[in-house]
DNA sequence: GTTGAGCGTT
């Protein structure tokens, strides 16, 4: 996936589509995706952990059957603001910088901390980060985080109390079939928004999880059916989070908890190759044919 | 100088 990317291969799955972009992390302004003969080049550092926004030469994101357009959902996104989110589980050496450093990898920081001890200023092994974007939260939530070498968890702090109304961005995908690849499935389902994970059980199980940043795109496909490699494929809800494991008798006895069986998503260590996904999702705000160079 | 579920000195 370092590699070129054949345009012909983006547009297959998605008609009409162009080009690639995405935001510089630095800069922040948006760069596009060098396109030669057919062929997507890397950006010069290389794909990285980025959001890949998918460029059209005309108006036609998803075809919504439920409307003409879709304010609703943008309108809706605008007021999910950020708050402060727990680190549990750092290294007790983890720094602030450490976690800046870390974390700024999904997105612009507001604030950082770890909670020290006031006289030795030993860490107490958790801290607070805010993020600017609710994407980034969100994107935060869903993940393990592998930092300085331990497996650390991002959460809305209690202190939060229920405010914070916390829906479920991953969904459950029935009837999937055996040479359904998690590729196939980052493919089809990116159209409707950012994927942040792709999971099929081993050995086949025939049936998937797919993980959004967005919980309400997630919702917004449940109940659906989708046809994918020609085969349709069920959405439905995923059980809630994993909160409880002692109530795991009786009929419910599939464990969807998959905490461990997680691919390596994020790593803090600089000698690791970068990770092998990118992230595809509609661009909605975009003007029809921005593909700046 | 140790530790490993939790919830935030100002």
């Amino acid at each position: 996936m370092d590699g070129t990317l054949l345009l012909s291969t983006l547009s297959a799955q998605f008609p009409g589509a162009c080009g690639l972009k995405y935001r510089n992390e630095s800069t922040c302004a948006i760069r596009g995706i060098r396109l030669n003969d057919g062929h997507l080049f890397p950006p010069e550092d290389g794909w990285l952990d980025r959001v890949y926004n998918i460029v059209f030469s005309k108006d036609n994101k998803r075809k919504s059957e439920d409307g003409p357009d879709n304010p609703a959902v943008k309108t809706k996104r605008m007021d999910k603001k950020c708050t402060d989110l727990i680190v549990l589980g750092l290294p007790w050496k983890s720094t602030e910088d450490d976690l800046r450093q870390y974390f700024s990898q999904f997105g612009d920081l507001l604030m950082v901390q770890v909670k020290k001890d006031l006289k030795s200023g030993q860490s107490k092994g958790f801290g607070f980060v805010r993020f600017q974007d609710y994407e980034s939260q969100q994107k935060c939530l869903n993940l393990r985080h592998m930092i300085d070498g331990r497996w650390c968890d991002v959460r809305i702090p209690n202190s939060k109390g229920g405010s914070q109304h916390q829906v479920n961005s991953k969904v459950f995908v029935g009837r999937c079939t055996e040479d359904m690849t998690e590729d196939d499935l980052l493919t089809y389902f990116s159209k409707f928004g950012e994927v942040i994970d792709v999971f099929i059980p081993k050995p086949f199980r025939a049936f998937a999880f797919i993980t959004f940043s967005d919980p309400d795109v997630a919702q917004s496909l449940c109940g659906e059916d989708h046809i994918v490699k020609n085969v349709s494929v069920h959405v439905s809800n995923a059980l809630p989070k994993p909160v409880d494991k002692h109530n795991n008798s009786g009929n419910n006895s599939v464990n969807w908890d998959r905490q461990t069986t997680h691919l390596p998503i994020h790593s803090l260590s600089h000698n690791d190759s970068p990770p092998p996904t990118f992230f595809f999702s509609l661009s909605l705000s975009l003007p029809p044919s921005s593909f700046l160079f």
